[in-house]
DNA sequence: ATCAGAACTGTAATCATTACAACTTTGAAA
DNA sequence: TTTCAAAGTTGTAATGATTACAGTTCTGAT
């Protein structure tokens, strides 16, 4: 995983910032959050500001070296996976998963329209919350 | 266009208030905001409040009455048309197409999740936009 | 006519994101 | 090796869409 590399392969020029958080979303593949990414490295950069998070992660989805999620109406969502690929939020836990299953990346009829990316997901409730589910607990949904 | 009967289908109690709101949807196929919807109803219903709207729009998406499209990270969009259909969000003028040609409507694989909604999209620039394109306003991407 | 529950309203709060201005770092040229 | 402008970072304040909430109005059954 050279994180140094994949930002250069991007024309982005490192910096310790920009290295963690590139570094935070190629190890976890976890769909997380500005502010997720944000706390995760505050510990280990002590004067990390939110802000450069918020700035970093436009100017990464600008050069195209992560994708960004706006599947949640209320969070955006970071993906260091930039292969088109289908997403399920699940509508209980939240969490966002990947799914092996991709439709063709582009549709056969455009209307016209110049497309630069595609976007496909689903949601509904995940395995997870699915095994987990007790009948007392079935409207316990959140997303 | 009955929006009477569409509401009852859907098990909702019919007001002034929802009648509009479902109607404008129905007559406005443009995938508008709460916001845009309250602007275009508040002339007809002074009394209406843009909480209504907003509340309204969660009730009918609720009840399978509306779609709601979270495409655009800025603002959350509404569509009468239920059928999963693909969307085309253009970066440039934010416009918001239905595209005709539609992936299946489940992937082969869910890793054993349970799917209720699925939700195609693509980002670029719209035939619109290309077409009125100089070189001087290449870069005037707003989305 | 009465009354409870549903629906609606307006204002205040929330919270993710962005604007902005000051500060720091970087790297090239002198 | 100093200088200096550009790039990068920071913290605070503003923004703006959405939601919470409490009070008011409407509805429909009795």
């Amino acid at each position: 995983m050279d994180v140094l590399r994949h930002l250069q392969e991007h024309g982005i020029k490192p910096s310790v910032q920009r290295i963690a958080i590139m570094g935070y979303l190629m190890k976890h593949l976890t769909h997380p959050t500005a502010d997720e990414i944000y706390t995760a490295l505050a510990p280990a950069i002590p004067t990390l500001s939110r802000t450069t998070v918020y700035n970093t992660l436009r100017l990464l989805d600008m050069h195209g070296a992560v994708q960004t999620l706006t599947i949640d109406e209320r969070r955006t969502c970071y993906d260091a996976d930039t292969h088109p690929h289908a997403h399920f939020l699940c509508k209980q836990c939240g969490r966002i998963y990947d799914l092996p299953d991709t439709p063709a990346a582009f549709p056969a009829d455009t209307a016209g329209h110049r497309v630069h990316e595609a976007h496909y997901y689903y949601k509904g409730i995940c395995q997870r919350c699915l095994s987990l589910q007790t009948p007392s607990q079935e409207d316990n949904n959140q997303y």
